[in-house]
DNA sequence: GTTATTGTTGATTGACGAGTCAATAAACTT
DNA sequence: AAGTTTATTGACTCGTCAATCAACAATAAC
């Protein structure tokens, strides 16, 4: 019974499939038919729509790379003032939606990629560079030209929170490490030497 | 030409050679053949002398967080005080042993590893808790009850820059992972709120 | 000098998995 | 209604790789 239109509606499956079993596997050696099967479909319909299970790979990064760069658009819109603008950039990244235990056994994976495929690596970059403008953008007027070191550090210190909640055992601790993150932007910006 | 007692140099070879060649493929996907070849024998001896090819990582873990332990425990014994011990730490967990391409690649690939086999996660474990302890006794005549989120932070601060270091292009950069991580430290230190 | 014990490998087994293909079926086109 | 395009899958190919085995060599033990 073949309706037309599926590509975009199996693709999204495809994706999100491919996310969840990472995630849930903690591993990227995932068969294209354990995703398939999750997916809801043939393995053979996988590989129709995507050319490979490294295609597959990197649209699931893409898109976890995009939900989390619109989250983090989506807050910066919501306010004003470079502390409040930071605020926002630390709570998304520790968000409900990006910080759940699949998410970041995903991200884990995507960065161990990043080291072998050159696609995946180009990727991270992208979205590195990003947040890394985007913090100097709000730490500049608060601290000058420490921004750059201080951008850096908090961009080294949200990966870690990321890795370790990847590594722990027992529920996520988001209010915990959002805390963290800002308790290091705090004590950053009042010891303004 | 069978000379006896080769099996501990054969291992230690062997424990090497996984650490290159994760390192240096940058993923957890070699072959045994690979490794064993790197280490100058057949694969069929590298069954022999390890079980498994599971076993193999295993002993390269506990390798790698064994010389990063000794690393900070030599560092530890040479200097006293709070503040000098913690410096101690941070120079150590960025000295060019341990922060050097190929270690920090298998790093990487160990956490990843770490996701799934629970002896993996294990050994991760135990090396995490006895730096997190490290840190806490340093700082606690520092900054009293605040020891243990500044220990924590520190720690995810630490794992942050292993991985930006992982996946940075070009030449690692030791002083600058080590100054960030001081500068961090020093922030905390001097907000004693 | 015969019998373990340890070291060593080439060849083989057996499983698994990515990617292809041929075939079927429904929907759109003209 | 004939032809084209899209959707879909079961079966198959082909390669890879962990792990095993059978055999051989050298040293030690008695």
């Amino acid at each position: 019974m073949p309706k037309l239109g599926m590509e975009p509606i199996r693709k999204a499956a495809l994706v999100k499939a491919t996310i969840v079993e990472i995630g849930r596997t903690g591993s990227l050696d995932v068969t294209v038919s354990q995703i398939a099967k999750r997916a809801g479909m043939s393995s053979a319909l996988a590989h129709h729509y995507f050319g490979s299970k490294e295609d597959m790979f990197l649209a699931a990064m893409r898109h976890v790379l995009t939900l989390y760069g619109a989250e983090v658009r989506g807050a910066l819109a919501a306010v004003q003032g470079p502390e409040a603008r930071l605020a926002a950039i630390v709570q998304a990244s520790f968000s409900a939606g990006n910080f759940r235990q699949e998410t970041v056994g995903a991200w884990l994976n995507f960065w161990a990629l990043a080291q072998t495929v050159p696609a995946a690596r180009r990727l991270h970059g992208v979205y590195q560079r990003r947040l890394s403008s985007n913090l100097r953008f709000c730490l500049r007027p608060l601290i000058g030209a420490r921004a750059v070191q201080v951008a850096d550090g908090l961009g080294a210190m949200i990966d870690g929170l990321y890795l370790r909640e990847a590594l722990r055992d027992g529920a996520p601790d988001r209010a915990g490490a959002a805390a963290m993150a800002m308790a290091y932007l705090r004590a950053e910006l009042a010891g303004a030497s």
